[in-house]
DNA sequence: TCCGCGCATTGATCTCAATCAATGCAGGAC
DNA sequence: GTCCTGCATTGATTGAGATCAATGCGCGGA
């Protein structure tokens, strides 16, 4: 699917269950003409598997950002085989719960943090995960990690020269920590927040009755 | 367990899955000294089913709110049944997949409303799902439901000050309709953020293979 | 080459909700 | 009864971030 294409709409009942296999998809919340990103789903992911396992409407809209490829899977066929096939059961429920605590750790970071905390947090964050020495460069258009972190562009813009004072200076999209140890003090990094999030299901075990 | 428990804190790692059986319990997100509510558990529901199946810490704090009784079962033990017992699991699956549209619903509240709108769709929504001729109380202290809101005390109580012009006033804790219609022309309903949230788990079906 | 569109930046202003502060009020302990 | 403590209300002020507006920039298309 090429950047743009809607996946589906919100109040939509599943159809499909949709497995990205490349690229990036926009989960966006919407009211009339409004839209606000939600989640920002990278491959590999499902999207939105909650509504296709409860058999309940999409509460959210689904856009190509990134040309994506996808897996289609009848939304009925795929929860038959959920519920028949035990490991796929386990891996969905890692998958679902992985998505489910991205979710609070987003809230909390929203909840618990100032614009300029979450924009300097994300900053460090991409500097302390490069390769010493190589190049931190923003992965997004600014306009979206700005989405991602609850701001406007405008706001995203400002915040990016005031972080120059705590020793991130951000150029075009290249990331320049020019003093790690007072980014460090000013925006401590919290794993319950900043975290990376990943899902290792369990191992389906032979029932012994 | 009585009101003001602390069940588990963020960062620790899940010692039992809990289940809650009566009563409420809160879902705290803690910074240093702060806490912020991300949810507030009522009975029957599973306690961050997320964490334990993924073998991962807590990201909130749980205290109870009001009287509560638990069913505390190994989170090894409860893994393992998870693993080997396709009821369970899709029964696990149906309630992480509810939770998680919640989240998503609480997240679109908080986004897309106003302060003043999410208290009016509050309130409206008590007053739509009361028995007709009832009279309708807030079903919660109103600084618990400020923070279900995302707002402070003050500006709730504020805010049901404001709320008097579209025709809800809120005296002590009973809510009277003054103006229905009113009401619902300046705080539409959406059911994809107001709307119950319940888990209907699939049938484990035989593996024809 | 020129045009047009979307993104980014910068400035001016506004506003919603938080914060700080003081008071009132109800229920529980003793 | 009296004290205490936590919740609720009300007022005054502040401030973080949004909004509105204008300009610049980069890129793809014909």
């Amino acid at each position: 699917m090429p950047p743009g294409s809607f996946l589906f709409d919100q109040s939509e009942t599943p159809a499909f269950a949709l497995l990205l296999v490349s690229g990036c998809v926009e989960l966006l919340g919407v009211r009339d003409t409004e839209e606000t990103l939600i989640e920002l789903v990278r491959a590999p992911d499902f999207l939105l598997p909650a509504a296709v396992v409860n058999r309940q409407p999409y509460l959210l809209r689904a856009r190509v950002l990134n040309e994506a490829s996808l897996v289609m899977i009848q939304a009925e066929a795929f929860r038959n085989t959920v519920a028949s096939d035990h490991a796929l059961c386990l891996a969905v429920l890692a998958c679902q719960a992985t998505q489910f605590r991205r979710q609070v750790k987003r809230a909390k970071n929203l909840q618990l943090r100032s614009a300029e905390e979450r924009v300097g947090c994300y900053l460090l964050r991409l500097v302390e995960e490069a390769a010493l020495g190589e190049p931190v460069k923003l992965p997004l258009e600014k306009r979206l990690i700005a989405s991602q972190l609850g701001i406007t562009r405008e706001t995203f813009s400002r915040t990016l020269l005031a972080v120059v004072r705590h020793g991130l200076r951000v150029e075009g999209d290249t990331v320049n920590p020019d003093n790690i140890a007072a980014a460090r003090a000013r925006f401590p990094l919290d794993p319950l927040i900043d975290g990376p999030e990943a899902a290792i299901p369990l191992q389906a075990k032979r029932n012994r009755q």
